[in-house]
RNA sequence: GGAGAGGUGGCAGAGCGGUUGAAUGCACUGGUCUUGAAAACCAGCAGGGGUUAACGCCCCUCGUGGGUUCAAAUCCCACCCUCUCCGCCA
């Protein structure tokens, strides 16, 4: 959310920066209610006022055995003031928090300016996109000749957009779990953590799935619903939800290996062949929770843990800074990473590394608390792929095919493959 | 699923419907004392919000949401959570 004392103060300079985002902020319609927020407010609260001084002076003259009647006759139409001003209050602070609850993150200033994907900014690339002496296979071709992908299955099961993978695939996908977490628990200091996949909506809200994007999202159908996770950074991030941390608390580093569950509403048409766009696929998220003026060098070691993966399993790929105009809405700034891939001749996204500053610990109410001021202050979260295992997958058995149809294995796979050095 | 107990400040733990946002203890912070530390003593110490140039004033919060009342931590209702026992179960 964005600091209501910002938006009030700075109400133009606010809506100039949502403008990057190509969002329209209705300066105007804002301010009037604003404004009536704050006559409601003062109202009710000097209603609220009267009654507690009445109530008071009522109690005393009692204990006094003094007659209360008259005093009584003095508040008799208070309560219905009062509940008339509170309602009305309360309906103007739901419209102003909905209003908030649906404003994307303000820009960091280093975000390139930009309307869509094509003008996000390659930062740096790492390798050169992998040469073969033969025509390559795409990953479902590679693994339909060797069965290890069970496409009637999963349509069978589940329908589409779901997969079954088979054999020496199925362990492929858990020893790059596996190599994930341990590089970051043993190397980069991520404390390892198993968590629910299903979450009640105020920690979706938290993290600012919801309200806006309640349609991405699998629900359950109790009341109120639980919702399917659609990253883990959901429930690692709402770990600190409600808290206090203290300055040697931080920061904060988790990670976890889950699965994770998206609609895909809206990406009709987009990525249908192969595994690339799942209902359900797994990961291993990488949270940070940090001191405020720590979270932008939190991003670029966060970026680099996600980077060491690829690094060590020797795939070349490419960072990019999205521009204003292609950034989710909790985030600030946003790295994606991206991973060669041969059989389509691209880059694709493999990793999504963000720094939401305040704006999900503002949502969740996660602070720290400043020794310098004594107060409670808003920590900075951080969230990113460490990383998608699917598309990891995908990406060795791409990169990583012979021309007769086998997969070597990466060197730092191997220990988790029982030692197999081709499949 | 059944039976019972309970949810109050960082923790522990009081709280006849009425100057209780909350006694007391511990923890924490500052001070006195001390060569230093400890002890002792003194003082401070919840969070959020409104308003104000500021000092300050005011409002909300005792699991959550309703209700009764001039007035609710305290009474009533519903829900949530925790603990114990029974049942079921990976």
């Amino acid at each position: 959310m964005i600091d209501p004392q910002l938006l009030r103060k700075d109400t133009e300079a606010v809506a100039r920066r949502l403008a990057d985002r190509k969002v329209d902020f209705d300066v105007a319609a804002y301010n009037e209610l604003e404004a009536k927020r704050k006559d409601s407010q003062v109202l009710a609260q000097s209603l609220q006022a009267e009654r507690n001084q009445s109530a008071k002076s009522i109690g005393q003259a009692k204990a006094k055995g003094e007659d209360i009647a008259p005093l009584l006759a003095n508040v008799a139409d208070l309560g219905k003031r009062l509940s008339a001003a509170e309602v009305e209050l309360s309906a103007v602070q739901q419209a102003l928090d909905d209003l908030l609850l649906g404003l994307p993150n303000l820009p960091h200033e280093s975000v390139p300016l930009g309307n869509d994907e094509s003008e996000n900014v390659e930062t740096r690339t790492w390798g050169e996109p992998t040469q073969f002496d033969f025509d390559v296979l795409d990953h479902v071709d590679l693994a339909e000749k060797r069965g290890w992908l069970d496409h009637d299955g999963a349509t069978r099961l589940s329908g589409s957009r779901f997969a079954v993978l088979r054999g020496p695939l199925a362990r492929l996908h858990r020893a790059l779990a596996q190599f994930m977490l341990d590089l970051h628990t043993t190397e980069h200091g991520y404390e390892e953590v198993n968590v629910p996949l299903l979450v009640q909506p105020s920690a979706m809200l938290g993290t600012g799935q919801l309200p806006k994007f309640a349609d991405d999202a699998f629900a359950t159908t109790d009341e109120p619903p639980r919702y399917l996770i659609p990253t883990a950074e959901v429930p690692l991030t709402n770990l600190v939800a409600d808290t206090i941390l203290e300055a040697g608390q931080l920061p904060v580093r988790m990670t976890a290996h889950t699965a994770c569950f998206r609609r895909e509403a809206g990406s009709y048409g987009k990525d249908t062949r192969g595994l690339i766009r799942q209902h359900q696929f797994e990961k291993v998220e990488l949270v940070h929770v940090v001191q405020p003026d720590a979270s932008y060098d939190a991003l670029e070691s966060l970026i680099g843990h996600a980077e060491e993966v690829l690094k060590r399993l020797q795939l070349p790929y490419r960072i990019v800074t999205l521009c204003t105009g292609d950034m989710g809405f909790a985030a600030s700034k946003t790295y994606d990473m991206e991973v060669w891939l041969p059989g389509q001749s691209a880059y694709r996204e493999i990793s999504s590394c963000s720094n939401t500053e305040d704006f999900q610990a503002r949502r969740m109410k996660a602070r720290w608390r400043n020794p310098e001021t004594g107060k409670p202050e808003y920590v900075h979260t951080l969230n990113g792929s460490g990383l998608a295992i699917g598309r990891c997958m995908i990406a060795v058995l791409e990169n990583y095919q012979t021309a007769d149809g086998h997969v070597r294995i990466p060197d730092v796979l191997q220990p988790y493959m029982g030692g197999a050095e081709i499949i």
